[in-house]
Parts: C-alpha cells; structure tokens; sequence
DNA sequence: TTGTAAGCGTTATCAT
DNA sequence: ATGATAACGCTTACAA
C-alpha cells in the first residue's frame, strides 16, 4: 500500500517518446539535447511530477551525497549547536545530514556508526567516547571515508575540530589562584567516558599543581545527582572546605547555584563557581554566571568545511583549536576571610539534621 | 581515491565458492542453506569484514529503513528533546534517522522534505511553518508516504502529537486572573510563521477575554530584540502600563527577568511573567519561573510510534493532546498596589534618559 | 539445497 | 543528437 505513484526516469521518457539516457541528459543538463527533446521531456518531467530517486543515484554513483553525523546528545546546548553549525555548512553543499545521537554510550557509537557506514556515507563527522578505541571508526579509515572529528583534542590519523580543554581548564585554575582560592574541586559527569573532561580536569590539575594551589578534588556526580538540586546538595555538603569548584559545563554550575541555595549558601560567597561551555543562559541569570566561553557553532562549522574538503578530495589538513575565552561573572569572588566568621543569616544546621530535611523534600 | 575495499556479497559468494542468492539466504538467514556452505558464508563474510549496502538493499526493496525528520531548529531544546524522543523509540527499530532543520524558514521546509523524499524515506516526522500549506507534505502525502507531524494541532488528514496550545494558554490567562493581573501582554517571536505560537494568543486572548481581562496586547519581537536584553529592555519599557506577562516560551520569559533587571525593576513585584515548555532551567534559576509544563520527549515519542505504526500498515490513529501542566514559581505575584507607591530604592530615570544609556551599553 | 537471472532507478559508455 | 545497454549491490523468483 505505500509508495504508489513512484515516477521513473523511464516514465518521464516513455511520456517525452525517448529513450532514459536522453532524459537523464536532459534533466541534468550533462549533455547535448535538441531544442526539441529538451523542451518535451521537461514538461513530461513536470506533468509527472518526476524527482529523481537518491537511492538510484547513490547506487549508480557511489555517493550517496549523505554525511553523516554522530554526538553523545542532542539536548546538550553544546553539541546542539554544533550540529547547527554543520548543517548550515553543509545547507548548500548538496550534502544532507544523517545524524545519530548515542546517549553517551561507546556501545552505541559503534553501532550507529556501522549502520551510518552501511547507508553508505560520503563522510563522517563524529563526537564519540573515544576515537582511538572505536573500531567503527577505524573500519571507516580502511574504507577510506574522511572523517572530522568534534569536540576531540587532536589525535593520530584524525583530524579534528576543538577547543583547547587543558588549556582552558589552566586559565580557570589562574582565575582561582588570582581571587585567592586554595582549596578547589572538579566537578563533572562521565569522567570516565569523556575525554573532554579529562582533559579538562589534566590542565586544571596542573595549573593548580603550578601555581602552588591544593590539588583539586575530583567530584564525579551520578546522572541523579546532576538532575536534582537536592542531592547534589548533598554532595555538596560533602565537601563544604572547598571555596571553588570549577564545573565541567554550565549546567552544573547552575545546578551548584541551586543547591547552594539548598544549603542557605551564598554563591560566590560561601562558594566560587567557574564553568564551562558559555551557553547563553549563563549570562541572563540574575548571578551571572562566570564561565570559559566556547563556540560549539563554530566547531561544527570548521568540522563540516574541513570535512567537505576531504570529501571533493582537497587535503583538509588539521585547523589550530578554536578560542576559548574565559567570560567573567558574579559567581567568582574571593573565599570568605575564614571559615569562624559565620555571621550568616541562615544558621548552619548540623549536617544529619540538613540531611534529612534535604532527602524528604527529594 | 575514496571507498575503496567496497566488500559486495559478490565477493562473500565468490570468497565461499558459492552463488549469491546462497550467500544471501545465509546471511539474511531467509532460506534454506547447508550447514555447510552456511559455514563457508559466514567465514567468508567475516574474513572479508562484509557489511551490507543499505543503498542496494533500499533500491532492490523499495525500503530505506530511514525516516525522515524536520524540525525548525536543533537549538531550541524544545525540539531538541523532541528528536531525543524519536530517537528513543527508533532506536530497537531498525530505523534510522535522517533529520533536517529548516531554521523557521518555510522554503527551507519545502526544499528539505522534497530532499527527504528523494532519499526515499519510508516516513516522515515533521514540525513545519503551515502543514496545510506545504507542498512537499502534499506530495508525501500522494506517494503515500506515513507522515506524523509533531507539535501541530490536529490537522485533516495529518496525524499529530501535540499539547494543546489553546487549552493550555487558557490556563494562563485564568492564573493571571486569579493574581488580579488585568493589563497583560504576550510576548512573542515569529508570530505569523508559527501556529503554535498563534494558538497560544488565541487561547490566552479568548480566556482573558471570557474572565474579564482587558485584550491582551500582543507583541512581537524580533530576533535581536529577544537575544539583546537591552533592546529588550526598551522594548518592554514600551509597555510599562502591563503587569503581567505570558511569553511564549521559557527563553523568552528568562530573558523577561534579565531585562527587567535592567530596568531597575523587579519580577514579580514590578511584572508577572510565566513562561511556557518548562524547561529543566527554569527550576534551577533563583526565581523559579512559573511556565507550562510540556514533555517534548514524550511528544517525539508518540509521533515517533504513530509513524511506526503506519509504515507497518497499522492504522496509526490520531491520539489525544499530551498533558500539560501549570508549574507555579516565583515570577507571579499579584500587581503592585498602583503605580502611584513609587517606593523603590532605585529611582525611575525618565524614559528617555534610561533608553540612552541602555543603547549605549548595547 | 543451490545457482542463474531479472529487476529496483540511475548514469556512463558506446554505438548509431 | 540520440538511444540501447551495462553496471552499481541486493533480493527473490524460478529453475535445476
């Protein structure tokens, strides 16, 4: 029952009284052709209502004029604005965008990935766990499909769009050591499955290591934990000597705001907050948030140009990292003088009680 | 120099000393085959590191085993979570996604589902300018091609997964009512290409109405105003007389506070705002915003299983309008006593003055 | 159980 | 200038 009607080049050649090679000559203009045919074989192509079936020509061609496009979310801002800035590279390339999105999980990748191979993909762009590790991608070197690279530090064989992590991350760390915080932590998700945020905590680490800081406390949240203030507060608590976290994205330092009111704590006065991404939001909170400015749009954009190039065969060579740019704002303050001087409004519950009272409400 | 080492089933079948309709019934375990030969395929086909052509399997069976998906853009997290949806439901199917936004341009839609179509998907998801006036749709429609459309109200001949905008904005004009809110406003982006957006006015200027409320006054932004909270700002300062308004999305009504921030003027004691979608952020910011709770996953979701249904040749019947929640926060609060109890700390500079500095800033 | 061959829609080659 | 035909990778009659 479904796909009646399916008009062929042969129905448009029968109707113009020729033969298929002339209309395909005809409707792509990639040939001689009289007046005459011309002018018949457009109409019986209009009468008909003819356009041409991709799948005939990917076959016949061997492009399927089809990239494909791989990230951990589609509701992550970030990745959401890259694909964003691929599509409107790719808007007018005649390139269309197959893209698939696997929930974070390295399993995933490597499906998607073959199944995007087997529709037979003129190229590849890619956010994945990790690249180095993925044998889809690896069977799609040995296909010889280009491949780009987002979000990735550069790596041996790819090439890559991406902001610098670990130098950003030093420039937080300069950022705490300039207010005066010794005692910081690293706050993420998925520490283990993204190499952006190891990269990430590496260059926080370091910094912090060079400039005579504390060594930052590593926090790994549970999904659970990210998704509600509440427990995330608890976690918190955990770690109340600290006077400034950096987070790995934005989300979490607004989450960390939050939860900061949970506790009756002030940010940046109880607790500085450094994140990462500069999604927009950041900047229409009534705290501002402070935060290394990145431009997602712009990665897909260079991914998919770069991509393009190696598609039509041009070299494609690796482009430098994108700027980041740290973005100041009303979560980064000097840590209070010293921890005795609690002339706080809010009293501090002891901790079990807050506890508690925290674990109905969630 | 691209794909080499294309593995066809020919090279299986020649590998395994065998025919290819035998390697094709092994592999596709779709008929008979000697444990022998059996064998040998499977050898074959690992050794070579065979995979399908999706393309020559599309062509020989009139399924591409992909879906068609539109959405006006990736960034709004809005569609974001919507495709999330579709993906979800996708993912055990077998099917694959093929998405395209149009950046809220009609022409854009048109030229991308005709560029679906020719990809010869076997379904179509879609969130357009005008369903009833899209070509392309009607062209899908004639080949006979399952489309859902998503976010639409209900549509002849379309079947949709959709909240029910006018409901649903009803029940804000009804909670402004009952903070005695009665000159509002609605604040909006891209009125005339979006019927969501349309409906939502309907909905809010028909229960204003019915309760007594003054017409609320309708405006419309454009892009910049909404991204620039200072143009916003002189923007709203037109319209200082209102006390309340809807916006007609969660963004929209975040940067509401923003600007008024500007102003020197506070939410809700200077404006009530309540936004709509209820996205994740609105719980997290210092003053909740009050919005209408929608689920744009679930959305994908249904739309996503109604295709499904249809592309196997089940009825695929319209469902009922998703659900919809009034969420309260701290953006409402009844009007000021009257505007005469100018007792703000920060003084209100004459308009004009205020609007030079705010453009000096932008 | 197996293999040969036709056909899906297109384009390129090669005669005419 | 035009048209017949092979080829792309696959599945499915059909024949053996």
């Amino acid at each position: 029952m479904h796909q009646i009607n399916k008009i062929t080049i042969k129905d448009v050649a029968r109707e113009a009284g020729c033969g298929v090679a002339t209309a395909s000559r005809v409707l792509n203009n990639s040939g001689p052709a009289s007046a005459q045919v011309r002018e018949k074989v457009e109409k019986a192509a209009h009468d008909l209502g003819f356009s041409f079936s991709a799948i005939g020509r990917a076959l016949q061609s061997n492009k399927s004029m089809t990239v494909g496009c791989i990230v951990p979310s589609l509701v992550n801002p970030v990745f959401a604005e890259a694909v964003q800035g691929v599509q409107s590279v790719l808007l007018g390339s005649g390139y269309q965008l197959l893209i698939a999105s696997s929930n974070y999980e390295a399993k995933a990748d490597e499906e998607l990935i073959e199944n995007l191979l087997s529709k037979g993909v003129d190229g590849l762009l890619a956010t994945v766990a990790s690249p180095s590790l993925s044998n889809a991608l690896k069977l799609a070197k040995t296909r010889n499909i280009p491949i780009s690279l987002m979000f990735h530090d550069p790596l041996d064989g790819f090439s890559t769009a991406y902001v610098d992590n670990f130098e950003a991350a030093r420039e937080v760390a300069r950022q705490f050591a300039h207010y005066q915080h010794r005692k910081t932590g690293f706050l993420t998700l998925r520490f283990s499955s993204s190499d952006r945020s190891r990269n990430r905590y590496a260059g926080f680490h370091a910094e912090c290591k060079a400039l005579g800081l504390n060594d930052p406390i590593l926090i790994e949240l549970s999904e659970a934990d990210a998704n509600m203030p509440q427990k995330l507060a608890l976690v918190l608590e955990g770690y109340s000597d600290l006077t400034a976290i950096f987070a790995s994205n934005d989300f979490l330092a607004i989450a960390i705001q939050k939860a900061m009111r949970l506790l009756n704590k002030r940010v940046p006065h109880d607790l500085s907050v450094i994140g990462f991404d500069g999604i927009e939001i950041g900047r229409l909170l009534e705290v501002p948030l402070a935060t290394i400015e990145t431009d997602p749009d712009k990665m897909g954009q260079q991914a998919a140009k770069t991509l393009l190039k190696k598609i039509q065969g041009e070299v494609g060579e690796q482009q430098p990292s994108l700027p980041f740019k740290f973005r100041t704002g009303a979560t980064i303050a000097p840590p209070r003088a010293n921890s005795h001087d609690d002339d706080q409004v809010a009293p501090r519950s002891p901790s079990i009680h807050l506890t508690k009272r925290l674990l109905n409400k969630g």
